[in-house]
DNA sequence: AGACGTTTCAAACATGCGCTTGAACAATCG
DNA sequence: CGATTGTTCAAGCGCATGTTTGAAACGTCT
């Protein structure tokens, strides 16, 4: 056995793996068992648990990579978008810093990513274990202060608690209509179809449209000292 | 046994639908059995089937009351706040309208209601059901529209498709903030307390006010023809 | 070829769950 | 009082799940 250095380039791993990652996205968490998911990859059950140890490390194990796949995706524009803002003498655009958080989950290349992601979240609200808490601590936690960090540069106007809170309600928005998308349909059904979470340009638009402008008023109490968002191209 | 014509105020009853429903706030609606709700109701564990025939009947019955009286409240608080508009010859307040959708999730008086609710949301999304569905299109499906209504007069520049989406936006963040609230604390933690969910106030206040600016701009691509979304004190 | 570590497999095991059962108890009524 | 009906209880049934097991198959190195 060789639950330690475990070469990626096994095959029924990384069966098991890839097999896992589809029915977490069509299925959910709590929703994969054991015997399907071996049947569906082909392999006997009791491989899972001999290359994994046990379920939740494989679960661990699929959810940590789909992570650290976005917040590496998502470094990278944040990167991008602040060297671009340096050479140009001003502070990152807004509208720049709220693609950059949805760009890595509303994606037509990787369309499992945003949903996985978002079952990731929504299952550590609704039933936090330890795996969960073991993915948002290490691997999400890093990526939203440094967002938060870059956010506070493009909307200098709120403070900072302002700043985590948006920064959180953000993020529960996006997660939301990820799952809505999956796995309700409800946007479709109350609107008659007018809004579509399918279409994926259609998706994105209104998502920035809305975190864009949610970042709007330095308060909302006060009177109209809020200032349009953005006034750039 | 009584299927039918159930006494609500029958002593056995009553205690497990108040225990249900406290415990279902404290540890998720997985996290519950009937074995752990009966020990604690102080009753047998065969009072849940025979009362409620089965488990799933017992969590309808408990957020479907849960539904009814949040939208109950926020039918009644829209109701108010048509009155007043009307009277003062106006459309509505985008910030009232705000509030409408707010209170009856984050309340003092009954602080278990929204989290609750939260749950059974985010169960419907993580997990859908036959209980969960009957609930939503029963209970939330038409309040849900009628909230749009109204929301439509008080922010005349978004249209059908763009309300839709921000409505359920909003949605999805009071959802996941409040259930960050009861589980994880990621707030507090990444804010180092700056951020405190479980302060009612700030909690009411910084929702209103990301939700109020969210409904900002006629779309968040076009220049700036944003204009602050309220003018009233 | 033979030996030995690695991987696969069918089968069984252990556990926790919702639910049922049949008897005891309580209450109501003729 | 007895009978009937409504309610509670301890015990256990059936089932699905994650996990373990011991042997068979495989690969590789000498």
């Amino acid at each position: 056995m060789r639950l330690n250095n475990r070469p990626r380039s096994g095959d029924t791993t990384t069966a098991i793996l890839n097999v896992a990652e589809e029915m977490f996205a069509e299925h959910g968490i709590d929703g994969v068992t054991t015997r399907a998911l071996s049947e569906r990859a082909g392999v006997n059950m009791a491989a899972v648990n001999y290359h994994f140890g046990n379920k939740d490390n494989l679960t661990l194990e699929v959810f940590r990579d789909v992570a650290r796949r976005t917040v590496e995706r998502r470094l990278a524009s944040l990167a991008r978008i602040e060297a671009e803002a340096e050479t140009e003498g001003r502070a990152p655009y807004p509208r720049d810093v709220v693609e950059a958080l949805v760009d890595a989950y509303v994606n037509e290349d990787s369309p499992r990513t945003g949903i996985l992601l978002a079952h990731l979240v929504l299952q550590h609200r609704v039933r936090p274990t330890e795996w969960t808490r073991a993915i948002v601590r290490e691997e999400l936690d890093g990526f939203a202060v440094r967002y938060m960090e870059v956010l506070h540069r493009a909307v200098p106007h709120l403070s900072e608690r302002q700043l985590h809170w948006r920064y959180h309600l953000m993020v529960g928005a996006v997660m939301m209509s990820l799952s809505d998308q999956r796995s309700d349909g409800r946007m479709g059904r109350l609107s008659g179809g007018v809004a579509d979470p399918q279409d994926f340009n259609q998706f994105k638009e209104e998502l920035v449209a809305f975190l864009t402008a949610s970042l709007g008023g330095p308060d909302g109490s006060g009177a109209g000292g809020a200032r349009p968002v953005r006034e750039d191209t």
